[in-house]
DNA sequence: TTGTATGCGTTATCAT
DNA sequence: ATGATAACGCATACAA
C-alpha cells in the first residue's frame, strides 16, 4: 500500500511499523512484471579495462543513477557473436535501453524496434541515435599541429579502417589535412579488432623499422603511452626527435614523460547526452538521431 | 514448452515454427518471479575508473559470464549512503548475490543473510567471505627491496589508516620491516579516503617539502605513476636519487619512465574465486572465509 | 476509506 | 501426450 488514494491515519502508521518490522522492501521483480519497466540499462562496450571506455562507463552509472536506472555490464570484446548474444540476453531481461559502444555491423539484425537504443562511434541506421566526437575535426587540428611543428615525415597509427567505425574518419581527414600541406603521411593499421596492449608494440616497433624518420606522430592515447615508453626506453627524444600527438585525453595522457598532447574529446558530455537520448527514447520523446561533440586541443609536452 | 516430459514430434516442430516466426524470447523477468532466481549479480565498487576495479570489473564480468551471471554495476564512489542505497536496491531487485568491493563499516547493518555476498580487501564479519591478496607478505618485500637497494630514509604513501581496510595491512608489516632493518620511516597519509587522483599531487609536494632526503618510497602504482611524472617534471632521478616501489601491478606499470617496480597482486584470480564462492554460496555449498592470495614482486626500473 | 479480484509471463502440477 | 490451472509479488480497477 504505497500512498493510494485514501487512507486513514491510523492504518498508515500500522502499515508503517509493518514495514519497519518485517523490512519489508518491494520485489522489483514483481513490479517489473507488471509495469513492463525494468529500471535497467543495458551497456555493451568492447573493453571495460580500455581507459576511455571505463571513463565512459563510469560516466554513464553514473548519469544512469540520477535517472533512477541501473546498469547491466556487457562486455563484446569486440566480437561479433558476443554482442549478438548479450543483445538477446538484455531483450529477454527486459531492459529499458541499451547503449552499445563501437561494435561489428552484423548486429543489425538484433536490434529490435521495441528496444530503445543508441549508438557510440557507429552510424547504424537511420534512425537509431548516435554519439560521436568531431573526429573529422579532430585529425585535421592534428595534423596542422604536426606541420606547424615542422614536421616533414609525419605517421598515423590506426585501428581497423576497414570497419566502418565513426573514429576511423579521423585519420582520414588527418590523412588529407597533411597530404594538403604537401607532406608525406605514413599509415599503419592494426588488422586485429580488439585492444591488445601487448601488440602495439609491435606496431611501434614496426614503424621504426620500416621508416626511422619519421618525425611527427598521430595516434590514440593509449597507443601513445605504449610509444612514449618505447620511445624511452630506446632513447628517442621527445619532442625534439619525434612529435607525438594523442587522441582522447585519457587520465593517463597527463602523466606520461613528458605529458602528452592530445585531442581531447569529453567523454563525460557525450555520456550525459547517451543517458539523455535513452530516457527521452524511453519515454516516447523525439531526439536527435546526429550528436557530434566538439573536440579540443590539449597542448602537453610531446609536441 | 521448453523440453517438458512428452512431446510429440509434430507439436514440437509446430511450436519451433511458431517460436521463429514470432521471434520469441523467454521474459527473464517473469521466469525470475517465479523461480526466485535473477542470475544476475550485484557489485559495488569504490570507483570504476581506477584501474584496479577497473581490470577486477573486466575479469569479474567476464567470469560471471562463464557462470550464466549477468553484473549490475555500481559505483560507490566510497560513500558510505551510496553503498547502503544500493545494497538496499539490488535486495529489492533481487540479485543472487553480491560482490562489494572495500568499503564503510557501516554497511553490515544493510546486509542481509538472504543474500550471498563476498567482499574485497574487508573482513565484516565471521560467515562473510572475504578475498585479498597478501598485504602483509607484499609489505614485508617492498621494504626488503628498498633496504636491500641502500635506502635508509625511507616514506611510505598510505591512503587512510584509519578504514579497517585489509590492504592497510601492508603498510603495517611495510613500516615493521623497515624498523627492524634500523631505518627510518616517514608515513604520510590522506584524510580522504576517495580515489583523487588530483590530491595526489599534493601529498606529493608535501613529502619532498617535509623531507627531500627521502631516498626510498612505497604506495600503491596509481599513485606512482603521479610521482614519477612529478619527479620528471622536477628533474627528480630514478632511481638514482629516489627509489620507488607501487603496489598492484595494474596495466599502465610496465608503461611508466622508468617501469615501474611493484608488487603484483593477481586481480584475475581473486576475481575467479570471488565468483566461484558466490556461485557456490548460492548453491549452498560450504565455502571458505578467508581467501588470502601470494604476491609477486615484479622488477622494473624505478628500484 | 477499505477489501477483493484480476493480470503481468512463466513454470509446475494436476487432470484429462 | 496434452490442456487447464495455480502461484510467484505487485498494482490496478472495481466493489463494498
Amino acid at each position: 500500500m504505497n500512498n493510494r488514494g485514501y487512507i486513514s491515519a491510523e492504518t498508515r502508521l500500522k502499515v508503517e511499523k509493518a514495514i519497519k518490522k518485517l523490512k519489508y522492501q518491494p520485489n522489483e521483480i514483481a513490479r517489473s512484471l507488471f509495469s513492463k519497466k525494468t529500471n535497467i540499462l543495458g551497456l555493451i562496450v568492447p573493453s571495460i579495462i580500455h581507459p576511455f571506455f571505463c571513463e565512459m562507463i563510469q560516466h554513464l552509472e553514473h548519469e544512469a543513477t540520477k535517472h533512477r536506472y541501473k546498469i547491466l555490464l556487457c562486455n563484446s570484446n569486440f566480437e561479433s557473436n558476443k554482442e549478438q548474444e548479450y543483445l538477446e540476453m538484455l531483450r529477454r531481461h527486459k531492459v529499458d535501453g541499451i547503449i552499445i559502444g563501437s561494435h561489428t555491423p552484423e548486429v543489425l539484425q538484433y536490434i529490435t524496434k521495441d528496444c530503445p537504443l543508441v549508438t557510440f562511434d557507429r552510424r547504424l541506421g537511420k534512425n537509431i541515435p548516435y554519439i560521436t566526437s568531431d573526429n573529422s575535426h579532430g585529425g585535421q587540428l592534428a595534423a596542422e599541429l604536426l606541420i606547424q611543428k615542422g614536421c616533414k615525415n609525419i605517421a598515423c597509427l590506426a585501428g581497423n579502417l576497414e570497419l566502418d567505425l565513426l573514429s576511423n574518419e579521423r585519420f582520414e581527414s588527418f590523412i588529407n589535412t597533411v597530404h594538403k600541406h604537401n607532406a608525406h603521411c605514413h599509415i599503419i593499421q592494426t588488422d586485429a579488432n580488439v585492444f591488445n596492449f601487448e601488440k602495439y608494440v609491435t606496431m611501434i616497433e614496426e614503424l621504426f623499422h620500416t621508416d626511422d624518420d619519421v618525425d611527427g606522430i598521430f595516434l590514440s592515447d593509449m597507443m601513445a603511452i605504449d610509444l612514449l615508453s618505447y620511445c624511452f626506453q630506446n632513447k628517442i627524444q621527445i619532442p625534439k626527435k619525434l612529435k607525438v600527438i594523442g587522441y582522447d585525453d585519457i587520465i593517463y595522457a597527463k602523466f606520461t614523460t613528458p605529458p602528452l598532447t592530445t585531442i581531447k574529446q569529453s567523454i563525460e558530455e557525450m555520456s550525459i547526452k547517451a543517458i539523455e537520448i535513452l530516457d527521452n527514447m524511453i519515454n516516447g520523446k523525439k531526439v536527435q538521431m546526429q550528436n557530434v561533440f566538439p573536440v579540443e586541443m590539449i597542448l602537453r609536452g610531446t609536441t
